[in-house]
DNA sequence: AAAAGGTTTGACCATTTGGTCAGGATCACG
DNA sequence: CGTGATCCTGACCAAATGGTCAAACCTTTT
């Protein structure tokens, strides 16, 4: 099967199918936890179906990471240096959390694969995610030399972010186990929260 | 090999390197992909004389997980009620930074266990990790209504401390990727910025 | 020093797992 | 409808992996 080939109609479902019982597998278990065996059930296909697709068990977890990168990073992306600082950056905030609560398996697939030292997207990180946190760290030192918000660190700015953001996704089991909430309620609490956090470091005082 | 039993020297040394041994492997690799062959290189013993110091490799994993259970909710319980409410955090807040940096295996053994749902600690964080984060968030909460610290959501603000503590150690493949630190350089920034950050959103305006 | 108890190992086993392959079923299209 | 391309599968394989065991090897104790 060759990528960037133009697809038949089948492929195109089963390549999504697969896609998405990959997702599930690999983020509920890690990439050396998840079996060809529980995606190809997932999926609802046989093993040896799976492997005409996707040349190897890798093959499927790179084309899942690579995929999900961009998505990943349109939030960020969106931090509008012409808007107002302040808005601009709690909106981030509310955006990732947003993500975390409807994404979830995108960011335990990222977290798996981070906190086991991101063998298989670390030049990703050190490439392009690189450029766009440097970038729109320099657009936030400009608020912040400008007055328009309290000097802060940028990266550690957005490091706590994505930190805070996530980790409702990530320590889920945690989480819940600590507040037993009644489905997703509490993630208007944590937007509560953050908004008010963030607004409260960054205004200037 | 029973536990809680009168260990001979052998014994005492040997379970030592054996947790030693996979705390390395299991907080880089996760419990599925972590094998008893890499735990016992690792651990300079054989496979076999593993398994004579442990029943199996799921004991191994469940005692190192108990164990340091303690050891990572210290700096919490140190929280002190009579104490000054905003140092009391910050205190915490750095306290538990300055583990991330010392005890990062530690971190992402915890962090693999509980991103896969926590399968093998459910029990303790809806036991003993509950019950410890309520009450302190009783604490805060009356700091709050006292007027003594700006009011927050005290189960967050907790939240938001770990979520932005540990992820200097889980998530450090991705902070190295983007900030390309000179050793442990950026643990003194990522201090100042948290110690700012919480002293900010705590202190009333 | 010899018995007793504790420690270590090589050889071995059953199962799981990623992956292959030859051939059969199905589909697209002239 | 027929034929070539695409899609799918059962049977199979080699390697990896968790775990067992009898026998050999150390320590400790008497």
């Amino acid at each position: 099967m060759n990528d960037a080939s133009p697809q038949t109609r089948i492929q195109k479902r089963n390549m999504g199918v697969i896609l998405d019982a990959a997702l599930e597998v690999f983020s509920a278990h890690g990439f050396r936890g998840a079996t060809l065996d529980q995606i190809a059930g997932a999926a609802g296909l046989s093993k040896p179906n799976l492997l005409y697709y996707f040349p190897s068990k890798e093959a499927i977890h790179i084309a899942l990471l690579s995929g999900l990168m961009d998505t990943w990073l349109a939030p960020l992306r969106r931090l509008d240096p012409e808007g107002d600082p302040v808005e601009e950056i709690v909106a981030y905030v509310l955006g990732k959390l947003e993500m975390a609560r409807d994404y979830p398996r995108e960011s335990r697939l990222f977290a798996n694969e981070i906190v086991q030292g991101a063998p298989r997207i670390l030049d990703q990180i050190e490439g392009p995610l690189k450029a766009l946190v440097d970038e729109k760290a320099e657009v936030i030192a400009g608020w912040g030399d400008a007055g328009h918000i309290a000097p802060v660190d940028p990266h550690h700015l957005i490091f706590s972010i994505w930190a805070t953001t996530q980790h409702y996704a990530d320590f889920d089991a945690q989480v819940r186990g600590i507040l037993r909430p009644e489905g997703d309620a509490h993630f208007a609490d944590a937007a509560k929260f953050l908004e008010t956090m963030y607004r409260r470091m960054l205004t200037r005082p």
